[in-house]
DNA sequence: GTCCGGTGTA
DNA sequence: TACACGGGAC
C-alpha cells in the first residue's frame, strides 16, 4: 500500500505517530523559522520557474484574469484551449471588468466571467505599526503550539512525483475546507491507501465509495461529487495533471480563491495573491489593516480582504501571513471570545477588549467593559 | 443571503 | 444549546 508520506493541515500531536520523516519535516516548520523557509521556497521558486506570470517587476504590471468557475466553463475558450491553464495574452483582457469592482459588487454577475487585477501592490500606505504587530504575533506564536503549526497550508504527498503531488495537493485542499485538519488528514490517508489520489483511479470509482472514503469530512457528499468532476477535467485538458494558472484552478468545481491561491502557492510554488481564510479576514479587520475603499469601513469578504491587503503587504510577506495569522487566530485572536488579555499586541490593537473576551482572566472582562465605556 | 454536515468545544 | 470548522455553490 502506498505509505505515501502525507503530511497535511494536522496537528503535530496527530502526526506523531507517522515516521521520522515527518518529525524531520516538521521541525522546521515550527513558527520562527516557518518565515525563513517560506521565504526560501519563494527565492527558490523566483530562480526555478519563470512562468509567464511571475510577480516579478516586469510582471508586476501585468493584467491578471480571473476566471469565474461555471462561466469560466462556458465562456473562457483561452483558459480550456491551453493545456496548462495560462492566462489568455494581455490584449484579450483589456476590457474586462476589475476583479476589485467586481468583489465590491460593481459589476453585473453576467460581466465577471473574467475579471482583471489591474493593480497588485503597494498602491496604498501601510497601517501604522504593521510591522510592530507582526512581530508581535510571531513572538506570541512561537510559544503557542497551534493546530496549523505542521504547514500553514497543506503539503501532501510529499513524497510523491510531482504531478501526483500536485493532484494530491489539490485534493487534499478540497477536503480541508470548513473541516479540521486531523480529520482532513485521516480521509486524505484513506484515499491514499486506495491510490485515489489520482484522476484516473478516482474516475473510476463511484461517489459513494469516495464519498464513505472521505467521510467525516464537511460536506463530503458534495465533495464527492468534486472530486469526481475535478478529475475528469483534469484528465481531459490537464493531462491528469491540475491546471497551472488561478484561472484554470477556479475552473474546477469546489475551487474558490482561497484554495486556488492555496494550491498555486503549495503545488506550483507560485505566489499570485494571498491565501485569505477565515481567519486573515478577521484578524486583518480586527486590526484595521483592511477596509473599505473611501469608507474605512470593515470588509465583507475574504475576497475584499485579500485585495485590500494585497495593496500594501510586501511580497515578501504574502506566504507566511497565512500560517501566521491562522495559528494566531487559533490560539489568541479567536473568532469568539478573543483572548485579548494574553494578547502582546492589545495595545496597538484598534479590537482589542471590544468583544466579549475569554473567561480565562478576569482582569481583561473588567478592561474590556472599561475600555467600552 | 442560505445551504451543505459531522464533530468538538464552551 | 450554539457556534465554529483555515469555503464554495447557488
Amino acid at each position: 500500500m502506498g505509505s505515501i508520506n502525507l503530511t497535511l493541515f494536522g496537528t503535530p500531536s496527530l502526526l506523531v505517530r507517522s515516521s521520522a520523516s515527518w518529525k524531520g519535516f516538521r521541525m522546521p516548520i515550527t513558527l520562527s523559522s516557518s518565515r525563513s523557509l517560506l521565504s526560501k521556497a519563494q527565492t527558490l521558486d523566483s530562480e526555478l520557474s519563470p512562468g509567464p506570470e511571475r510577480s516579478d517587476d516586469a510582471s508586476e504590471s501585468m493584467v491578471r484574469t480571473y476566471a469565474r468557475r461555471k462561466k469560466a466553463k462556458r465562456l473562457v475558450g483561452d483558459v480550456e484551449k491551453n493545456p496548462n491553464g495560462e492566462a489568455p495574452p494581455d490584449q484579450k483582457v483589456a476590457n474586462l471588468p476589475d476583479i476589485e469592482e467586481f468583489a465590491y459588487g460593481k459589476v453585473e454577475a453576467s460581466k465577471t466571467s473574467k475579471l482583471v487585477l489591474k493593480k497588485t501592490s503597494n498602491t496604498v500606505e501601510p497601517p501604522a505599526h504593521w510591522e510592530e504587530v507582526l512581530e508581535g504575533i510571531r513572538k506570541m506564536r512561537s510559544s503557542e503550539d497551534a493546530p496549523v503549526d505542521s504547514m500553514g497550508c497543506e503539503k501532501a504527498g510529499s513524497l510523491l512525483p510531482p504531478k501526483e503531488r500536485r493532484f494530491a495537493v489539490l485534493v487534499s485542499s478540497l477536503l480541508s475546507s470548513q473541516t479540521k485538519d486531523h480529520v482532513t488528514h485521516g480521509a486524505v490517508q484513506r484515499l491514499s491507501e486506495k491510490g485515489l489520489l489520482d484522476a484516473d483511479a478516482i474516475i473510476k470509482t463511484d461517489e459513494a465509495s469516495l464519498a464513505s472514503l472521505i467521510y467525516p469530512v464537511g460536506f463530503y457528499t458534495r465533495k464527492s461529487q468534486y472530486m469526481k468532476k475535478i478529475a475528469n477535467i483534469c484528465l481531459e485538458k490537464y493531462g491528469g495533471d491540475i491546471p497551472r494558472s488561478l484561472d484554470g484552478l477556479l475552473t474546477l468545481p469546489g475551487m474558490g480563491p482561497k484554495m486556488a491561491h492555496l494550491v498555486m502557492n503549495v503545488a506550483w510554488d507560485d505566489v499570485q495573491g494571498i491565501c485569505v481564510d477565515t481567519h486573515v479576514h478577521r484578524i486583518s479587520n480586527r486590526l484595521g489593516w483592511v477596509s473599505k475603499p473611501g469608507t474605512g469601513k470593515k470588509t465583507s469578504s475574504p475576497e475584499q480582504t485579500r485585495i485590500s491587503l494585497e495593496k500594501w503587504l510586501p511580497k515578501d510577506e504574502w506566504v507566511p501571513i497565512n500560517p501566521l495569522l491562522v495559528g494566531f487566530g487559533q490560539t489568541v485572536c479567536t473568532p469568539v471570545r478573543p483572548r485579548c488579555g494574553v494578547c502582546s499586541i492589545n495595545e496597538l490593537c484598534p479590537s482589542a477588549f471590544k468583544e466579549a473576551s475569554s473567561p480565562g482572566s478576569r482582569a481583561k472582562k473588567s478592561s474590556a467593559r472599561v475600555k467600552k465605556q
